[in-house]
DNA sequence: GTCTTGACTTGGAGCCACTCCAAGCCGGTA
DNA sequence: TACCGGCTTGGAGTGGCTCCAAGTCAAGAC
């Protein structure tokens, strides 16, 4: 699999994959002998994660300690374990403010919706 | 009201508060005596919406954009309404997004979990 | 055989939205 | 008078991409 087909596959772009690869979130991609990476199932898994948690704000930082865990195989299981859990707490912080972002949208589209039928009469 | 309580009344830093400031996000700020900005109430609520279509993710330009229109007054109200509308319709796509990646998660964490448990058997 | 096309390679520049810092001013307290 | 905290400004630095230039390679058209 070429990085156009992993970036359709994944969600990200084929320059974010590179970018991830060089800061050391996607270890061991092959090379085929045209020099272009070649990926496989298990990259796709792994990027599809790493999608998943950037996309909901996991700063890069973590996300290379997370790699680092995985790396270390099942020594690194339970912590990698407590990182998600904990990015799924943060997950419900997230919906928390969408929610109260919503409210607030609510209140606003209201009031202008009052303007509008005030001066339309 | 200074700059440090406008801060923590509406929930973006002090700095945040000057950069909006300066990309024409907050007009007329006056300043007292001894040159320090002072807010209003109005400017706090101004402040606090603009947080939360930030802390949601709209692009500055569109948050100048609709500074913009609310300078214009009544003209815009229209305008504004809507990109308020088409903002609440991204929150429910950023909604959909945590809901997967809370899956995708949990997926994740209980076949850690297997992991875990083969190894401690 | 060579020409074009298109997907890939690299390194590096540019961008957005802050965030932090240095240097300085002002008002109040010891 | 000396200091301190909070503000001022302009500008540098950061995170996470995103885009670009210049080049390589394989496949197909002529």
């Amino acid at each position: 699999m070429k990085i156009s087909e992993a970036a359709s596959a994944c969600g990200l772009s084929a320059d974010t994959i590179r970018f991830y690869e060089k800061s050391g979130m996607l270890p061991d991609v092959g090379r085929g002998p045209d020099g272009h990476r070649r990926f496989t199932p298990r990259h796709i898994d792994w990027l599809t994660l790493l999608y998943w948690l950037r996309e909901t704000g996991m700063p890069l930082r973590k996300m290379q300690h997370f790699t680092t865990l995985a790396k270390a195989g099942h020594d690194g299981i339970a912590e990698r374990r407590q990182i998600l859990l904990d990015h799924a707490q943060s997950l419900q912080d997230q919906r928390a403010a969408l929610e109260k972002c919503e409210s607030v949208l609510a209140v606003k589209i209201a009031s202008y919706d009052d303007l509008m039928r005030q001066s339309a009469s």
